[in-house]
DNA sequence: ACGCAGATTTTCT
DNA sequence: GAAAATCTGCGTT
């Protein structure tokens, strides 16, 4: 495992359940604001959100606008949406182009730039929660759209966890499918968004 | 520790 | 016009 190697574009060309669970312990690194400004932390919490045929996905039954655009694009794209006026989310689009997939971002354990997320921020906790997140690492929808394996937004190996460490359970804050399986999160982290 | 309401705007009905 | 893949501050237990 090749440590700060960008995740490999065939990486997310997989079911979506399984890239959520690998993101787990991958680190995502932002130079957003400049490479003196980089933040850095470890994916702890995720969602998978399936396509077509899950009802919380904002893709459902194939819809396809500007907003859902990004999901139809190549695996390893960010898809990063607006919601409640205010907030920003991001996730990794999975499986195939044209398959409108993808993995949330839910929470991240700083590893970098700590100090420029508590500026963004004012306010703990840092990333734990997909908003967040988004403002500790100044990720907006001006990153709507690009790849993860290089520029300003990117996700690189980091130390896997074991199996074992994972917990899965209902995904948060939607109403539709609320009881599917499909957050993951690493057992015991005190930086995820919640336990339970 | 927990619960609730308000913020604020895009997106779709 | 209503809902939304959320967060915060303020209230009460």
């Amino acid at each position: 495992m090749n440590r700060g190697a960008p995740v490999a574009a065939k990486f997310y060309a997989r079911p979506t359940e399984e890239v959520a669970r690998g993101l787990l312990g991958r680190i995502l690194v932002s130079d957003i604001g400049g490479r003196r400004r980089q933040t850095a932390g470890r994916i702890v919490e995720v969602e998978a959100y399936l396509g077509p045929h899950d009802p919380a996905c904002h893709a459902y039954n194939r819809r396809r606008t500007a907003r859902t655009e990004p999901l139809y694009g190549p695996p390893g794209t960010a898809y990063v949406y607006f919601t409640y006026g205010m907030h920003w989310c991001l996730n990794a689009v999975t499986e195939t182009l044209d398959f409108p997939a993808a993995v949330l971002i839910r929470a991240l354990e700083p590893i970098g730039g700590a100090d420029t997320m508590r500026r963004r921020r004012g306010t703990e906790p840092l990333c734990a929660g997909p908003a967040r997140l988004c403002q500790a690492m100044g990720i907006t929808g001006a990153v709507n759209g690009v790849s993860l394996q290089r520029g300003r937004l990117r996700i690189v190996e980091g130390p896997a966890p074991r199996k074992s460490e994972i917990v899965v359970g209902p995904r948060i804050g939607i109403t539709q499918a609320a009881d599917w399986p499909l957050r993951f999160y690493l057992k015991g982290s005190p930086w995820v968004s919640r336990q339970g």
